[in-house]
DNA sequence: CACAATTCAGTTGTGCACAATTGAATGGTG
DNA sequence: CACCATTCAATTGTGCACAACTGAATTGTG
C-alpha cells in the first residue's frame, strides 16, 4: 500500500515539469510584455523595487531579489548603459555602491503601470486567484528554503542534524 | 472601488517576487541533492524522460520538455561526456538525432529513485499535497500558454484576433 | 524529376543564476 | 597603532533559456 519508489519517480517528473514549465511560461509571457518597456524579467523585477524605494545599495537590493551580486553586477551596468539607473560609489562606505534611479528610469514607471494589468488579463486571474495563489507558492518556497538551510552546515542549528 | 494601478504594480510585485523566487528555491533544493548525482536540474529532467522512453530523438525530447535544440543541443552533450547518454543520427532520417541511455544511464536511475523522496521530506509535502499543488500550477500554465499563443502572430487562430 | 518549402540539429549571441575567488574598505582586538 | 576577520562589489567560469540563423535532409508540388 505505501508508494513505491518509481510511483514516487513519476510523480517527481509530472512536480518537475509543472514547475519548471510554469516558471518558464511566466517568464515568456513576461518577455513578450515587458519588450516594450526594453526590460528583461530580472531587470523588470529591479526597477519594481527601485520605484518603491528610489535608491538603495546593491546589498540591500541583493536581499529584497535574493540576488547576489554575481547576478547584480552585470544587470545593473545593462539598467546603466540603458540610462535608467546610475551606480555610485557611497561616500561614507567605500565598499557600497549606491543604486538610484535616473528620470528615464521614474519616468519609465509610468509605463510599466500597464504590466500588471496585462499579465492578469493574459492568465485570466483576478486579484483574489493571485494572491491565492502567491500565499500558496510562498508557503513552498518557505519549506524549500527552510530545507536548503538545513542542509547548508554553516548556521544551519546545531544539536539539529541527523544522528 | 476599482483596483487602481498603484496597487496592481505593488501586487504583480509580489507575486513576481514569489514565482521567481519559488522557481529559484526549487532549484537549489534539486541542485543539492542531485550533486550526489553529478546531474543538473535540466539534465535531471532529461534523464527523467530518457528513464521512460529509453530512446528518442532530440524533437520529440524537446517537446517533452518544452525546450528547443539550442538548450538541449550542448545539455546533451555534456551528459554524452559524462557517458550517460549516446546520440547518434537516425539511419532513417539523417536529420534526426536518436539519445538512447548507455548502461551507465540507466544504472543511474537506481540511485535516482531516492531523490523524489529527499525532495518530498524536504517540502514536507505528501503525495496529495504534490497532485493539488501540481494540478494549480498546470492550471497557470496552461492559461500563461494560451496568452503566449495568442500574443504570438504565427498560427494564432485566424478570426479571434481584436477588431 | 526539379525545385521550393519544411524539418531538424547545431551554432552564435545575449542574458540570468550561482559558486568561487579577488581585492579594496571597514571594524574589532590587543 | 598594527593586525586580523568581515563586508562588499566585482570578476571568472559553468550551465541553462531563448532568439536568430545556418546548413543539411526530407517532403510536397508541379
Amino acid at each position: 500500500m505505501n508508494t513505491p519508489d518509481d510511483d514516487w519517480l513519476r510523480l517527481d517528473q509530472q512536480i518537475c515539469f509543472s514547475l519548471h514549465a510554469a516558471s518558464r511560461a511566466f517568464n515568456g509571457v513576461y518577455r513578450q510584455i515587458l519588450k516594450d518597456l526594453g526590460l528583461t524579467y530580472p531587470q523588470y523585477l529591479v526597477m519594481l523595487v527601485l520605484w518603491e524605494h528610489d535608491e538603495l545599495p546593491v546589498k540591500k537590493l541583493g536581499e529584497h531579489l535574493r540576488l547576489d551580486s554575481g547576478t547584480l553586477s552585470p544587470l545593473l551596468k545593462r539598467l546603466e548603459a540603458a540610462g535608467l539607473v546610475r551606480r555610485e560609489r557611497s561616500a561614507r562606505d567605500e565598499r557600497s555602491v549606491e543604486v538610484r534611479l535616473t528620470e528615464e528610469g521614474v519616468a519609465l514607471r509610468a509605463r510599466a503601470l500597464q504590466v500588471p494589468r496585462r499579465i492578469a488579463s493574459s492568465t485570466g486571474f483576478g486579484p483574489e486567484e493571485v494572491r491565492a495563489l502567491r500565499a500558496r507558492i510562498d508557503e513552498l518556497t518557505t519549506a524549500l528554503d527552510a530545507a536548503a538551510a538545513l542542509a547548508e552546515p554553516q548556521g544551519g542549528s546545531p544539536g539539529t542534524g541527523p544522528s
